[in-house]
DNA sequence: CGACCGTACAGTTTCTTGAT
DNA sequence: ATCAAGAAACTGTACGGTCG
């Protein structure tokens, strides 16, 4: 049997027959001629290799491979007619889905334990996955629906894919306590002898710390470069290393906080999803969920 | 005889394919 | 990617056959 060429209206009208008894009331009831209901159980009867219902009398009673088949034929139709319906309302109360995200650590430390939290008590049936996926990969899984949201500090440009700036943040400068050469605070002369912990998904090229020292002509001493965020408190504290990191960030960890000594831009942060989700009502609260949980995450 | 199913045929719609 | 032509599928009308 060749899935791609069955009409699965078929099986809508064999459920009308089944329940009718009758092809003239089967066709009443699907508003269409008697003879297009006896055209589309013939359909049926060929690929199902059985007659389905022999005629008693005035009516017409279902076969052996009939009744095996109502069963999960009316479980299927009842899938499909209810995730038709779902596509255009959405109860979170009620709705048991799963959203996969593209977050990095920073994010998913920041975002996630207060989304879930949220979901806990407005969708307790939605659930939350977060993988790491390279970038080059986004948009495709995106389309295959095998990714939700991406979420990244930096921008990123896809005529398939729609962006939301959800929160931004100050970086600031992270040191361990009692640094012997931050007694009199964080100067941009300090700032540039000491050794830095720059973190990057990149193997090399310039962030925001680096493109505004630039801008001034200095430059940093990177002695480590790392992926992520949160590996950077562990290898500060045993070190005179300093690290940028954003604000909320830094706050959370028993550690130095410096304000920089120059400007640098706010760090902003994206959220993306694919364009054929933007009108899904599902999709469209997870986003406001997301925005309201990033409402407090703002720098202080 | 009335009710109902199945078939033939024709018109319409949808899909496929090839050209641009 | 778009368009047009042909093929295929679907549906409705008309009508014959079957059953109670």
């Amino acid at each position: 049997m060749n899935l791609n060429r069955i009409d699965l209206n078929l099986f809508a009208v064999f459920d009308a027959i089944y329940t009718a008894g009758s092809l003239t009331k089967a066709a009443d009831v699907l508003c269409i001629t008697q003879p297009a209901v006896s055209n589309s159980l013939a359909r049926l009867r060929e690929m199902l290799n059985d007659p389905l219902f022999v005629r008693t009398g005035h009516s017409m009673t279902p076969t052996p491979v009939a009744q095996n088949i109502i069963v999960p034929a009316r479980q299927a139709l009842a899938l499909l007619r209810k995730s038709v319906q779902e596509s255009h309302t959405f109860d979170p109360l009620t709705a048991e889905k799963s959203f996969n995200f593209a977050s990095r650590d920073l994010l998913e430390a920041s975002i996630m334990p207060r989304l879930v939290a949220r979901l806990q008590n407005l969708a307790p049936n939605i659930s939350i996955t977060n993988y790491e996926i390279p970038r080059s990969q986004v948009v495709s899984a995106m389309a295959a629906g095998a990714l939700d949201f991406f979420t990244d500090a930096s921008t990123f440009t896809d005529p398939h894919l729609c962006k939301q700036k959800f929160a931004q943040d100050r970086l600031v400068a992270l040191a361990r306590k009692n640094h012997p050469a931050l007694k009199n605070g964080l100067d941009l002369d300090t700032f540039l002898r000491l050794g830095h912990i720059n973190v990057s998904q990149r193997k090399s090229g310039a962030g925001p710390i680096d493109i505004a020292l630039d801008k001034m002509g200095k430059r940093r001493k990177e002695v480590m470069r790392g992926q992520h965020f949160l590996t950077v408190p562990s290898t500060i504290v045993k070190t005179d290393l300093i690290a940028c990191l954003p604000f909320h960030l830094a706050k959370h960890y028993d550690l130095a906080i410096y304000e920089l000594p120059f400007e640098v831009p706010p760090v902003e942060y994206f959220m993306y999803w694919h364009v054929s989700a933007d009108h899904d009502y599902a999709h469209m609260w997870m986003r406001e969920q997301i925005m309201e949980v990033a409402s407090n995450f703002k720098p202080h």
